[in-house]
DNA sequence: GATGCCGATCAATCATAGGG
DNA sequence: TCCCTATGATTGATCGGCAT
């Protein structure tokens, strides 16, 4: 804490106060902005079976336009917008397992026609998220067979 | 119609602002740490014990007090003057310097 | 050296609260 | 009541660090 670490507060102090610190100009790598707009091959190539077709209720947020890639439904920003579909596998998968296996998460992301990194990425932060709601004790089921 | 987002698990529908005293607290902590304002955990179950939040309602509030200070530096600027001010003026009627001993701002 | 996970954070967005 | 801004929460994805 304080401020001892790699925080070089190199202040461009400008005139009256209030520097600009580092953490000011901190960028991230954020996805493509827009998808790239990509032809729609075979239609029919959107169902492997085992889950169904995931794109089938958009859960379009601010009901603003559509999609261009068949495969990755991104907005402008190029951040996916998972489907309820896609959202009602993964919960019903994680229920099932917390952790996935590479076969598994291949078969997942087949499924939904997301990418193993989505996937992988999806349930990272679902994990994550259980953690919180236990932390917060809005549920139970820590569920460890070894008790005292 | 149907397929309408499950927005009837969002817990954002039931939102609530947080007390101005919380507010004051928060903002006190920002301003005086702007060199860093990434509180340590222990900082943040500190003021969410003096604000009367959780410590994941501090760490949503610093995600988004530093986000949208970046996005407009400009107001955001004059916000932190005011702290300032408020700081050399000895206006802290909140603020306790508990959370991690004198918190020393900058060198 | 590559890959997965964790913890923290970012960045965009959602949905409501508040003020005029 | 309508409109617009402020703000708390959510979440797909990124960053740094560590383990395998």
């Amino acid at each position: 804490e304080e401020c001892l670490g790699p925080h070089h507060l190199q202040a461009h102090a400008s005139h009256s106060a209030v520097p600009t610190y580092k953490w000011m100009q901190v960028k991230r790598n954020v996805p493509k902005p827009t998808a790239p707009k990509l032809m729609i091959p075979p239609a029919e190539f959107v169902n492997q079976g085992v889950l169904g077709s995931p794109q089938e209720g958009l859960r379009t947020p601010t009901g603003s336009q559509m999609l261009s890639n068949p495969l990755l439904n991104l907005n402008n920003t190029g951040r996916t917008n998972f489907t309820n579909k896609q959202l009602t596998e993964l919960e019903k998968e994680f229920h099932f397992n917390k952790y996935l296996t590479r076969a598994r998460r291949i078969e997942i992301a087949s499924a939904l026609q997301l990418n193993e990194t989505q996937v992988k990425i999806w349930f990272q932060n679902r994990r994550m998220k259980q953690k919180k709601r236990i932390k917060e004790g809005l549920i139970a089921a820590p569920d460890v067979t070894s008790p005292t | 119609v149907m397929i309408l987002r499950s927005r009837f698990l969002d817990a954002r529908r039931k939102r609530r602002n947080f007390s101005k005293q919380a507010s004051e607290i928060l903002n006190e902590y920002f301003y005086s740490h702007l060199s860093n304002p990434y509180p340590s955990e222990e900082a943040k179950e500190e003021l969410a014990r003096k604000c009367g939040i959780t410590v994941s309602q501090v760490s949503n509030w610093f995600g988004n007090k530093r986000i949208r200070y970046k996005k407009n530096i400009g107001k955001a600027q004059e916000e932190a003057n005011l702290y300032a001010a408020k700081k050399a003026a000895g206006a802290s009627p909140y603020s306790m310097g508990a959370a991690s001993g004198t918190a020393t701002p900058m060198m």
